[in-house]
DNA sequence: TTGTATGCGTTATCAG
DNA sequence: CTGATAACGCATACAA
């Protein structure tokens, strides 16, 4: 029996009407008792499983939630992935995830194939703030619940899932200073991407409040990942004089300046202090510890399919734009900097 | 227009017979170059995309490979998903992640469900050498290319990509053996899973090679996540004497071995040696940076992604088990043993 | 080269 | 309560 079974299958051994079957699997109209464990049987007998294709088309949707990520290789996505799976997998509903690598080409590509998968919702980390902005081609899909998290498009209205990451911003750089640094350098992560620009705002905002003036060549682009991180740090390592402190935009961003450091020949904190941002598990790990801003991928994850599936048993509620919390954690990354304990 | 267009509403726009449209859709038939591009036009005002779901019922298969993975969260297996998704995205296959959270129920809700949506192929690393067999109430479907990574069930003998665990695992101990220790521990992993098990054999006949009798209580069964690692570590810490090196099954373990040695007040690799296994980006910068056993999920992957299209495009050759290598990779978390440097 | 018609496995509507 | 039957959107065999 090298093929699934089928309704109809079902319906002839149980000796009763697709109609029939149909209904005892769905539970969508009063079976007697007699048929139904009938139907029952031989579908536990022949191992029925009803065709999700065939349902999609009829019902003209399914019970997958398409999930579309910029990079599963940075482990703070896989964390969001997880607070997504185990929501929805206890509601019945399965996530199709589709990795982007940060390709606004191969992002359009997915969600325009993902839709016509007829998906019940979409959780978007969107790889740009234009992502899905018409100016790229192509609007928001309509008729079916989407939520953004993390970052959202530019002009998104709807709903979305984010973090404090100014506020996060704010805090970690108003630590570094008041630990005295005032030569202070961020590395951005992306100009394109809405979390990344609220960072470095934040990182703005402390060091105008604590009137040091900000020194333009000490804030550098960079990608989200590891290698662009080590990249813009060795430029920075190399101005003169050489930023005391580093505020990564991300934890990957920040174990690239690490390496940068050590490969200088530098140490962290004694010559140059490092903060990062996701505070992920590998941070109380590192050499030294790092110090990071805390956010929950997980937690992010879940309260967006919470969210979703709301949406998709037809709450209607006005958007929600959701900000969960972000929190400094202090590691020994961090310490005053070098003219103040002038014996080194 | 709410709703997505269809081939119908296209056939009608462009004057022709939905048939054509198909036609021109798949090239499956030549057609007339002025309708051609009369349809091709139409389709893109529109936007059309085909349904994939009425066309994966009519052709009984997608273009969907589906991918099921024991945690998402230990970044091993998401580089796994990375070489997965780089050569089936290329050749327009979309990848469909379900975490199993090492759960058999779990990974056969999964899979059952799955098989339904009728993917291309399936990608499998199983949680258990007992996953799908069939005392777990199914059998391996039929009909659907299927290929395990990493793991495989007991008795399997159709594609598999896994590593060289034993010799890796082997390796490692040597090494462990030949820097002078004798108290050798070992977290094992579970013992239910067959990579767990190979690595163990090496430790074992590294151990016997040497003749260096094995303790049994230095064996500890783990599962494959850090917190297991960590209480285990915590208990090999506590006996008398103490081992002096512990091999940990993975790098997950390992970081739980380091997390004891540290909360128990002593130093790695001074007090005890840790090696891991996997060679994860975070070993380089753990304290100390982390010795392990390398492989490349990421190959991994790769080379099952491109042996699972082989065998969806007709390629009837015999099962391959292929068994990529694997190579240890010193650092700085061993050292001799206390004994042989007794000024400590 | 193009059009027509059938069926893929379900669900849902409508009689009975 | 149960049984026919018509879509759902597409691919394909067959006719034209």
């Amino acid at each position: 029996m090298t093929k699934p079974a089928t309704m109809k299958q079902i319906a002839e051994r149980a000796q009763v009407s697709i109609g029939t079957v149909s209904h005892v699997v769905n539970g969508t109209a009063p079976v007697r008792e007699k048929l139904r464990k009938r139907v029952l049987e031989v579908i536990a007998h022949l191992g029925y499983q009803p065709s999700q294709l065939a349902r999609g088309l009829r019902r003209d949707t399914t019970n997958m939630l398409g999930m579309v990520i910029p990079d599963i290789t940075n482990p703070f996505f896989p964390a969001v992935v997880r607070g997504v799976e185990d929501v929805a997998f206890n509601k019945s509903y399965r996530v199709v995830l589709c990795n982007t690598d940060n390709d606004p080409a191969k992002e359009k590509a997915y969600i325009d194939e993902l839709r016509s998968y007829r998906p019940a919702g979409l959780l978007i980390i969107p790889a740009s703030e234009r992502s899905m902005s018409s100016e790229l081609g192509y609007s928001i899909p309509q008729g079916i619940p989407l939520i953004f998290l993390d970052r959202r498009p530019l002009d998104w209205k709807g709903d979305a899932v984010m973090v404090a990451n100014e506020e996060g911003a704010f805090q970690a750089t108003q630590y570094l200073l008041k630990m005295g640094h005032t030569r202070m350098a961020m590395l951005s992560g992306p100009s394109h991407v809405t979390n990344a620009v609220e960072r470095m705002a934040g990182f703005r905002r402390a060091l105008a409040k604590n009137n040091v003036k900000i020194t333009p060549e000490y804030v550098q682009e960079t990608r989200f990942d590891r290698d662009s991180g080590y990249r813009s740090a060795l430029r920075l390592l190399n101005m003169l004089p050489r930023p005391t402190a580093i505020f990564a935009a991300n934890d990957m961003v920040a174990l690239g300046a690490l390496l940068a450091v050590r490969e200088m020949g530098l140490r962290c904190p004694k010559d140059v202090s490092i903060i990062g941002f996701d505070d992920q598990d590998l941070c109380i790990f590192t050499d030294p510890a790092l110090s990071s801003v805390h956010q929950s991928g997980y937690q992010m994850g879940a309260t967006a399919a919470r969210l979703l599936l709301e949406r998709i048993s037809g709450k209607k509620a006005r958007p929600q734009q959701i900000v969960l919390p972000t929190e400094l954690r202090i590691r020994n990354s961090v310490v005053a900097p070098h003219e103040m304990h002038p014996k080194d």
